[in-house]
DNA sequence: AGCACGCCGACT
DNA sequence: GTCGGCGTGCTC
């Protein structure tokens, strides 16, 4: 007689609570099952509640127990708090954990073949051939042991047929080899000895956080290292997150001569086979270091002992869409939540993590100078005003005579500006149009590589079109200002015999193609690399002297009070790219506004003072982390919904009457900063509050009170949102 | 999120 | 007269 059961299924829909499912059996938290819902079977997670009592009539039993560990209690207890947190339901959350639904079931082994039986009857030269290559006894895959044998797979049926071979199971490829803690152990500097004794105190006692701030080239990663060889020690597990770009195979190389082995990696470029491998791994304890992008933190692990985030101040940690939320906060609460330490790591840390190293709430770790021979390159700047190119030239003659020395020199440059393509506008001579996206409100940006203009908001691509769109005037379409491919053709008028490269993101080719490129800048095959934010990575030139900036004012324009410490951690980790091999370097920096307190923070070096002020402007602003944000995006496909939804939500909203301490406070609507993107257009209202706490409550009770959006209408929430406008 | 149900335009 | 658009609502 069986005993029925019922229990809390969280499901990856988006509904406010799990509901009931019956069981013959108790089911612990974190086990994964399948279960019913309506039409069709979905995957969810036993969550630790009580179940809900619901109409017995609507219950339906679980179908399916995954033979994979339930989820740990620390992860559970993360995905609800991240939850609350973004203000999204629990099971989109879930969702994140799920993504790799292959990994539920154990992996297919392949089929091998080996050496079995007595030969065959008939033997022939190429069942000889093949004959040979197994006489090692080993297992062979069918493919792989026909093309080593350069006979036909069919040969190979035909044995396997005869009973000479045998169909064998190959045992998997694991996701990652184990590390070795003490495989290379580095010979630090004092310096970073200091620093990585500071930052192995932190291992297991519990939470701790800490901010390790150290210039380009100072040898941050081999110092978080260290501390990663005594999570390793303890026989825990460790995240690593880096940004998505700065994921490359020189890091994944680093860690694999620090440890003997290369991690499991994490990102957009591992395919299923591989992201099912390492969820696998990581949830079944075999995979001890995680090395990924910023969705890893949703991986299942077993029992994490510790996370780093590298260059934590980076824009990418931010998920924009779905669950909106930041990487590097996350993974600071669920080191909290979990009991163990994280680090965050940066040459140019976000004013937030800075501010918490300030107040104390993180140990704070300096590695003061660059490593071995490594000098920091000369600053300066070119005021355009003075030094003005030639018409439809982009590099003044100051750094065109920059480029000619290092050129002299026999040394390499690297011209940097933020702008991919060709031209970020193009418009018409006669009438003044200007080609923009039918979906978006954006400049059409030309692409003249691949023949098109392009928005690059929604990837809406035209061919270039011969005549004005608006007057049909013919050959009126002129490109107005510079992309990376339109300074490169000035770059090879002005310098013919220079090797020149152009690194930007959408040139195509994937990271194969990066590498190749990274690598031939290495070896000095390349004299002058034009390259957008992609250079400004991690990427190490050892061979680069001169860093000329071609518009430091890209930037720094937006009213937007987080614009001034954006443009100062990408110019910072651009002009670092010079001299780290110890050859005497610079930068110029071409701009308008050499004045502009940036800059000259830049050029003097004053980063100090450059925190501070940005600090005591975040402070007075009441801007976090001093004070806390929520932006609210309403958008329809028709501008007057999106626009009266907007009104609708702050009419809502309760009044402030000061009386009631009611200290949060509603700004908006608005138009958004891009009013119009993929055809929805978008309004914006951003709700300040004191802390988390204070700006939650407000947010909920709004929330519940607003209309419900209807037709094309969406609203979305983002909380910490990064754009403070 | 899916997926089904349900009510208004252009097709055989 | 039906096929099909996507707007609305429900899933234990």
């Amino acid at each position: 007689m069986t005993e029925t059961h019922t229990v809390a299924v969280l499901l990856p829909v988006p509904v406010d609570r799990a509901y009931t499912y019956l069981s013959d059996r108790p089911l612990a938290p974190g086990t994964i099952v399948g279960v019913p819902l309506g039409p069709r079977e979905v995957v969810g997670v036993v969550w630790p509640v009580e179940a809900e009592a619901v109409d017995p009539r609507k219950l339906k039993p679980v179908v399916r127990i995954f033979p994979v560990p339930a989820l740990s209690a620390g992860l559970l207890d993360f995905i609800a708090w991240v939850a609350e947190y973004t203000l999204s339901p629990p099971g989109m959350v879930l969702k994140m954990v799920l993504r790799s639904p292959g990994a539920l079931e154990p992996e297919k082994p392949i089929a091998g073949v080996r050496l079995s039986g007595p030969p065959p009857e008939r033997m022939t030269s190429a069942r000889a051939r093949v004959l040979a290559v197994v006489a090692d006894g080993l297992a062979w895959t069918k493919s792989g042991l026909a093309a080593a044998a350069g006979v036909s797979p069919g040969v190979v049926g035909g044995l396997v047929d005869q009973g000479t071979l045998e169909i064998v199971s190959l045992p998997v490829k694991p996701a990652a080899l184990p590390p070795k803690p003490d495989f290379a152990a580095p010979e630090l500097t004092a310096s970073q000895g200091e620093a990585a004794a500071a930052l192995k105190e932190l291992i297991g006692d519990g939470y701790k956080a800490a901010l390790l701030d150290g210039v380009t080239g100072s040898g941050k990663t081999e110092v978080y290292f260290e501390a990663v060889a005594d999570v390793i020690r303890q026989g825990r597990q460790v995240l690593i997150l880096l940004p998505e770009i700065a994921l490359t195979a020189s890091f994944l190389e680093r860690f694999a001569s620090r440890f003997g082995a290369p991690p499991a990696s994490w990102h957009s470029e591992v395919g299923t086979k591989g992201r099912e491998r390492v969820w696998r791994g990581v949830g079944n304890g075999d995979v001890q270091v995680v090395v990924g992008a910023r969705s890893a933190l949703f991986l299942p692990f077993t029992d994490l002992g510790l996370i780093i985030v590298d260059e934590e101040h980076d824009p990418a940690f931010k998920q924009e869409e779905g669950v909106i939320y930041h990487a590097r906060d996350m993974a600071v609460t669920r080191a909290f939540r979990g009991g163990f330490p994280v680090i965050l790591a940066s040459a140019t840390p976000s004013v937030e993590s800075r501010v918490n190293a300030d107040r104390g709430r993180y140990t704070y770790v300096r590695l003061p100078g660059r490593y071995g021979e490594a000098g920091t390159p000369d600053i300066v700047a070119i005021d355009l005003r003075r030094h003005q190119p030639e018409r439809q030239r982009w590099l003044s003659p100051p750094l065109v005579e920059a480029v000619e020395e290092t050129l002299a020199a026999g040394e390499q440059s690297l011209l940097f500006l933020n702008r991919r393509g060709y031209a970020p506008l193009t418009l018409c001579r006669t009438c003044g149009y200007r080609l923009s996206c039918p979906h978006c409100s954006a400049w059409l940006v030309e692409h003249r590589f691949r023949g098109i203009l392009a928005c690059h908001h929604c990837g809406h691509e035209v061919s270039r079109p011969d005549t004005c769109p608006d007057c049909e005037d013919t050959d009126s379409l002129a490109a107005c200002g510079p992309g990376v491919e339109r300074l490169q053709d000035e770059v090879l008028e002005r310098w013919p015999d220079a090797r020149t490269l152009v690194l930007s993101s959408d040139l195509g080719g994937g990271m194969q193609r990066l590498r190749l490129e990274l690598q031939a800048i290495k070896d000095g095959a390349v004299d002058i690399v034009i390259g957008t934010q992609l250079v400004a990575k991690g990427h190490n030139f050892p061979e680069l002297t001169l860093v000329g900036v071609v518009d430091a004012d890209l930037g720094l324009a937006q009213d937007d009070p987080r614009a001034g410490e954006r443009v100062f951690q990408l110019l910072t980790q651009v002009t670092g790219r010079a001299g780290r091999a110890g050859q005497a370097s610079r930068a110029l920096i071409q701009t308008y506004a050499p004045d502009h307190p940036v800059l000259q923070a830049l050029i003097t070096g004053d980063r100090e003072g450059f925190y501070a002020s940005e600090c005591e402007n975040r402070r007075r602003g009441g801007l976090p982390p001093f004070g806390r944000l929520a932006g609210i995006v309403v958008s329809a496909r028709d501008r007057a919904a999106a626009m009266d939804h907007a009104r609708a939500m702050a009419l809502a909203a309760p009044p402030r009457d000061g009386s009631s301490g009611n200290d949060v406070r509603l700004l908006g609507p608005a138009e958004a900063p891009l009013a119009l993107i993929r055809g929805r257009y978008r309004f914006r209202l951003l709700v300040h509050g004191p802390d988390v706490r204070r700006l939650h409550d407000w947010l909920r009770g709004w929330l519940a009170a607003c209309p419900r959006p209807r037709g094309s209408v969406r609203v979305s929430v983002d909380i910490d949102p990064q754009s403070f406008v």
